[in-house]
RNA sequence: GGCGACGUGGCCGAGUGGUUAGGCAAGGGUCUGCAAAACCCUGAACCCGGGUUCGAUUCCCGGCGUCGCCUCCA
């Protein structure tokens, strides 16, 4: 598998470091507020890759980090007038559903920068007696100028940045470069003890500090969004190699980040579309399809006609998968999976994996009309489809028990619930079709449908499934 | 200003030095009580200008345009 490496800026043959395993680290988010879509974008991309190693073979530890203190959520406390602790309960439920409905699997660890202060301060220390931090005034700094491989990751030198250098020193600073990595407590903040004094780790360390304590020195892979590049990452790296830990990640991947009407889309100045309400207006498979019909490092425009454009695309191919039922026993179409194999190397390319899909697609359709088998081709499509992770959820009609028992009742139905009620109704309905009532099929069929499920005449028989 | 990415048919979106990507939408067929689904066929593209080449959408140079990072940000 080729993969680009953010490191390097080239695509580069991916060799894991411990034969047989693979070990990756994405940053989460902060959470100070609700997901916006942007952030199921990243989620999305790295679930593929940890599902795509997965299919490859490879034992996968997956970490992902959870920011549960910074300024931001300290102010989203003190505007609302309660506890950072409940800030990031509600705001980290929303991201946790959104993953869920997403299909986005749970990751191995995940971490959070307030459950692993002594790692932060203990490589802070190791940092300060290696002349690479320095305490001033309750706050220790990263001297920037004491690393020269700083902006190896993305891609500057220290000298452009200092011309375009904007903040002022702080006071404790002794270049402008110059990163905190704890900040000293002010009144009224939370704290942790600290050999500095009270305080709280500065953002950038606690990714050093968790990736190295659950994957170790020279972990396979580290992924974010593109705008963590730099300063984050950069700052990340710099950390943990001028502690010793040498090298810190292989490989970086980094996702294109998503536009809104040209422009990305940013927490910081309100311009995003909230991820949950994403989802629900537009399903959580149209979402999760629209993220992966981009190539995973390309900037995407958010809007309303991709994400209808998507929902057709699914439609499809649920629709396929629909006309034979249950699991297959084929073994997947080997030309098919050597395609689909082909285009993942390539650099993760997703959108040509759904090229292939979708040839398997309409291959397998012509062969259900043609009454060919086409078990090999529906093998092939769930082969794909779950590393994808786009299969089809259950059709379970709970939320919907009132308005079919209702439509059950009025058409004489008494006893039967749930899918049974469906059932009964579409047996009443093929009795009515036989005697060419097509007044009381239509019915039924309307009833079904404004209740949320959709019926299928096949020479097989109906299908229902939910619409 | 510095660094970087990108510019493909109506829309989205892969890819390649010479041969059909794919999806959505559109038109025409087939199938069909209705509906849905499906299959077949059709049209249409490679930002502009140079260069290299037998031949460039694909390589090189220049231009134009869009976007990102340089400050918290997936």
């Amino acid at each position: 598998m080729r993969i680009f490496n953010t490191l390097g800026r080239t695509l580069q043959d991916f060799e894991p470091g411990d034969p047989g395993k693979v070990s990756m680290y994405v940053c989460g988010a902060t959470v100070q507020s609700r997901p916006h879509v942007g952030h199921g974008r990243y989620a999305v991309v790295f679930d593929v890759v940890r599902r795509y190693f997965e299919w490859l073979g490879y034992d996968v530890t997956y970490v992902r980090n959870i920011t549960d203190v910074d300024d931001k959520i300290i102010n989203a406390a003190n505007e609302m007038g309660i506890t950072i602790e409940e800030v990031v309960e509600i705001a980290g439920g929303a991201f946790r559903s959104a993953y869920e409905s997403l299909n986005v699997a749970a990751p191995d660890i995940e971490p959070r920068a307030t459950e692993h202060i002594p790692e932060m301060i203990e490589m802070i220390e190791e940092l300060i007696s290696r002349d690479h931090a320095y305490p001033a005034d309750g706050d220790v700094y990263f001297s920037v100028r004491s690393f020269p491989d700083y902006g190896k990751l993305s891609g500057r030198n220290i000298d452009e940045l200092r011309s375009g250098e904007r903040i002022e020193p702080g006071e404790g600073k002794r270049d402008p470069l110059d990163f905190a990595v704890w900040k000293g407590a002010k009144p009224g903040e939370p704290s942790w003890d600290s050999p500095w004094g009270p305080g709280r780790p500065g953002w950038h360390i606690e990714c050093s500090a968790m990736a190295h304590k659950y994957l170790g020195v020279g972990f396979d892979i580290h992924g974010g969004g593109h705008d963590l590049v730099f300063p984050h990452h950069e700052n990340e790296i710099t950390q943990a190699e001028a502690a010793g830990h040498v090298p810190f990640a292989r490989y970086w991947m980094h996702n294109g980040l998503l536009n809104l009407s040209g422009e990305k889309m940013s927490k910081s100045t309100g311009h995003v579309v909230d991820l949950v309400e994403g989802i629900e207006k537009y399903t959580p498979g149209a979402v999760r399809l629209f993220y992966l019909r981009t190539h995973y490092r390309k900037p995407v425009e958010f809007g309303e006609e991709a994400l209808i454009d998507a929902r057709a695309s699914l439609d499809r191919m649920w629709a396929f998968r629909r006309r034979v039922p249950g699991p297959v026993e084929d073994a997947p179409l080997e030309s098919a999976i050597d395609a689909f194999k082909g285009a993942m190397d390539n650099d993760l390319d997703n959108a040509g994996a759904l090229a292939v899909l979708f040839e398997v697609i309409r291959e397998g359709n012509r062969r259900l009309d043609a009454s060919e088998d086409a078990g090999p081709w529906v093998a092939a499509y769930d082969e794909i489809i779950e590393v994808l992770g786009l299969e089809e959820p259950g059709a379970g009609v709970e939320d919907i028990l009132d308005e079919i028992e209702t439509l059950a009742l009025g058409l004489g139905i008494e006893g039967a619930s749930g899918e049974a009620a469906v059932d009964a109704l579409i047996e009443l309905r093929a009795t009515a079709r036989a005697n060419k009532q097509w007044a009381v099929a239509d019915q039924i069929r309307e009833g079904l449908t404004a209740a949320g499920i959709v019926l299928e005449d096949t020479s097989d028989g109906v299908r229902w499934h939910r619409g």
